[in-house]
DNA sequence: TGCATCCGCCTAACACTTTTAGGCAAATGA
DNA sequence: TCATTTGCCTAAAAGTGTTAGGCGGATGCA
């Protein structure tokens, strides 16, 4: 009443990132984050268009926080070294934010996509693969394998996959990293690619 | 009115997983199940305790048919024909039905998990790896890394994230099981620990 | 066959989230 | 100072989740 919260789509986006990150994305909810400014609920829609809206526009700013961590770990190395240090800013950025983290994931429709930090993403990957000199299309399938492997490791991860059984997730990931810098400089020799060869 | 649906909970548990199949898991509800079933909402509450129970069983039902058919596929093969069958049953499964491989990933509280078909793909996944001969730590490094790029390749790829660049995912695919197996086979020799050295 | 019980689905009601339409008052700027 | 814009409001409707309690047909027993 006496002043206004000072609504905006910046500050509510903000706002629901860390929502996400205490309570979960799939719970961030446009009430909540309403109550959260002290304000009603149908003053959000004069920032945020629906719903669907601020969730991408968390995602995009979850998948630019993730983009700019990893280009300065990435940046002056290279090599082994900066698929390390690319890997590490990944894996710390979904620890820390988990909703974030989930929220980078949102399904984006293609022209968001486009716009969004995803290619950037994709570009890193590119660079650091480019210190390994894999012809193509192997570097392709090697962005591919990485997207895999850091996703799928810190997903299980965060979903507490890895959580009951010894030794601690945290002695695999250097195991698995080091799996794949040693994958990674044997590619070319070690492929041969598999014949689908029905008769 | 005529004749009652006969509501169960395995029925309503069988016609949620082609709901989810069909809009996706997030989408399912009890009031959409409600409706297919022609039954008003508050009926479904003797079968199942509450949403997030029907999503649970939904879950446990995909963990159980993905570890079916993993079995099925691994049967009698062994070392990287194993591993190519189980990686593929997996993959196709969460092609053929993307609502329940995501109902997979749905968080389940320890004893639920420990009672799911977890275990069983966790063995499976060991049982294929006890063909490259890892000692231990590292056959439950690979058990991981395995789990990762299989989940997250599989994530990505249902996500449209390899939909819209060259080659398809298709080809990626054995390319990566050809990278998995290589690995494996050298993974003793190429192992060296990396030392977290703080001083 | 008749009766009591139980089970399965129902109605009713409440709480919460999402979304739209329209209003009022504070901030802005000429 | 006043007109306009902006920012948050009230009101209301639709959808989902959940609980409480009721009714009637099916079932079991004498």
């Amino acid at each position: 009443m006496a002043v206004r919260p000072g609504l905006t789509a910046e500050r509510l986006v903000r706002a629901g990132a860390e929502l996400a990150d205490e309570v979960g994305f799939e719970h961030v909810t446009v009430s909540e984050l309403a109550r959260r400014f002290d304000v009603k609920v149908a003053s959000l829609y004069s920032h945020v268009r629906n719903s669907h809206d601020l969730k991408t526009r968390i995602a995009l700013l979850a998948l630019d926080e993730l983009a700019d961590r990893a280009s300065d770990a990435v940046a002056g190395r290279a090599g082994r070294d900066a698929l390390t240090a690319f890997a590490d800013a990944y894996r710390a950025y979904a620890v820390e934010h988990p909703g974030r983290y989930t929220a980078a994931r949102f399904p984006l429709d293609p022209q968001t996509a486009a716009a969004s930090a995803g290619p950037r993403h994709a570009r890193m990957s590119r660079a650091i693969l480019r210190g390994y000199d894999l012809p193509e299309p192997a570097e392709t399938h090697a962005v591919r394998l990485l997207g895999s492997v850091f996703h799928g490791f810190v997903s299980l991860e965060t979903a507490g996959g890895f959580s009951h059984s010894a030794p601690p997730a945290a002695e695999t990931w250097p195991w698995i990293l080091d799996a794949l810098d040693a994958l990674l400089r044997d590619a070319p020799a070690s492929h041969r690619p598999i014949k689908a060869d029905p008769s």
